[in-house]
DNA sequence: CATGAATGAGTATTCATTCAT
DNA sequence: CATGAATGAATACTCATTCAT
């Protein structure tokens, strides 16, 4: 690929990413995409197959980014709880970040086992990431406590990418009180007498 | 309404739970609907103002009967860590009988508003349930804590709604995990040497 | 099939054979076809499956029409020489009143197998046709000499589908030539001294 | 032209020819034709004008090669009868030779003047050698005798083109029925009783 | 209340052709 | 002469919804 043609390739990504992320898949036009890029409606079929294969690559590159960038952050701590906020804090500011582009994930083409399967890869990839960190501090049950963590997570973020008053601060908080609740527990989290509740299994 | 008209309307939300629920929004055909129902295309109009209001009305009406059903379990148990558990297992059992009606969650319209708010309403509803129960066992920030349990119990449920071979004795093992990660945390959960965790905030 | 859906039937087709009889398969638009039979561009897939199944049809109709012409008006004549005249005739005037409708046959869908299929099929039933009366003369190898009048016939009626100043009298005149050269050979419609050319095998 | 020209130009004709005949006129792309020809898609711009001149031009050779052999045919021999006998084997063994091409006729483009002009000359030159061939015989009415035979045999080589099973020996067989059915008319060709058959005008 | 024939808006994709290099 | 990236016109078909009966 030449360099105008890499250059090509990412304005239709980028026009992509912006028409699907607030539009959603079916509400936006291939027409509409050639046109924020600059280019001739045809000229998007020679980069991308069709509209789901742009699709499939514009959530490709936006996972990718995800999970690249969380890699790097991973590095540059060490203890498990930092690991941990570390974390909280990447999926619930990079949505922060992302407020404006919600459609992307939340309708996305109905019927694509493409894009099914890639997500399904993408989560695998993501748990794993997790399991690394939670293995290193000797959790048995890693995957389930991935799980967990990452799912906790994601409800979490949902009053951010839905609710727009929401501030930066508040993200923080809810970054330190997931990370908190996931290692300590409820019981470690409530002022309840700890008689309410169980000790142990 | 007559028990005729009752009758009917009941009918046609059946037809519609099971086709929007293997087939998805976008996939099925209100002919499809009025065919199954053993009714004429445009009776269904006489009960439903349109195909996105019947999708919400049998969205509402499962939502509806999650809720009713979780209210009935809680009211016949009494300490926190039974309610706790009780609606760990209500939502992974309650996915688990409906494997086959996943594409009712994931397939629904995008743009529909009046969906989007009652979705809402119902996540709203739902956290609500669990903040009670975290209250009455005098939980700081219940709705940041049911939100967490939740999103926990979400994501623990994905495996099931996806993964054919599930058995309904792992689905127990998860219930059970999830229960006790949630009141214990990551530390009580963990042969680690609780040195490598922090002990408090 | 009630009386109006019969007649919306009939127009469409009416429409149909209009349009592709003059501007061929290709150039004709289905919303053309509904325009013209009055109707909107849906109505015309209630009654046939796509643009080919409506090309089908008009030909279908077409070819029916002409056997069915045909049959008749050699019921009504005796001698073999009578008969074959019959055939010419008719031959050549069905599409001296079909000029303008050419396209039908000269711009049908290039790829459609039923189409190919169904025109092998005229064409066995007509040769079959020809075939009888041949049979009922004492012809040996009736299928030969069948195809052979019927070819000879087709490649006559050209000038008049492309000559727009062919007249119905030069129409009568290659009717009796064609049945003369048919039945006596070029020794028989020939001035040239028998002995250029042989008597027999 | 250079020879490299030369060589191009033949080259593209090549391809295409294959292309055409195999596929149709609709079903061939021209950047097919330029990767078959081993060129860039521009350069079949250098040599034709478009693709219907393409097609034009891919026609129009193998018309004059049709032409050109049989002229060739013809000169070498003498009688009326056998000269009758080397067209009728010409135009069956010509297509039986070129099987695999029959796309060339009758997938043409649908709405070339140009195309249909040239076939009507193509038509034109081929009855006249066919009438030259009768006016030497001394035939009263050649256009309508040349037209009748090539009829004839354009009827009886469709057998050869569709039915994948024709033998060349059986090719034989239909070019002397051709030439004898012509020669002599049902009459000489049949065996039934003369009295059937009118004996003259 | 029930019917089902009729409507018509809405859009992805292909491929012949061009022209800057 | 040769290239191949870019262009953009052109069109069948579905299906939710209506309304006359």
């Amino acid at each position: 690929m030449s360099s105008a043609s890499i250059h090509k390739h990412t304005a239709i990504l980028d026009a992509a990413y912006e028409l699907f992320g607030s539009g959603g898949f079916y509400e936006t036009k291939m027409s509409e995409v050639a046109e924020r890029a600059g280019i001739a409606k045809g000229t998007v079929y020679l980069y991308f197959k069709n509209k789901e294969d742009l699709f499939m690559a514009v959530t490709r590159r936006d996972c990718e980014g995800f999970l690249q960038q969380l890699e790097v952050k991973l590095q540059a701590c060490g203890s498990l709880a930092e690991k941990l906020s570390v974390i909280a804090a990447h999926h619930l500011f990079y949505y922060y970040e992302r407020k404006q582009h919600t459609k992307l994930f939340f309708r996305a083409p109905n019927n694509n086992p493409e894009l099914v399967a890639y997500m399904a890869l993408f989560m695998e990839e993501y748990m794993q990431a997790v399991v690394k960190v939670l293995l290193e501090g000797g959790a048995s049950e890693p995957e389930l406590m991935a799980q967990s963590y990452i799912g906790m997570l994601d409800r979490l973020k949902m009053d951010i990418l839905f609710d727009p008053s929401f501030t930066e601060e508040e993200a923080h908080k809810r970054k330190k009180f997931a990370a908190g609740l996931f290692i300590r527990g409820a019981v470690g989290s409530m002022n309840a007498s700890p008689g309410d509740l169980p000790a142990g299994p």
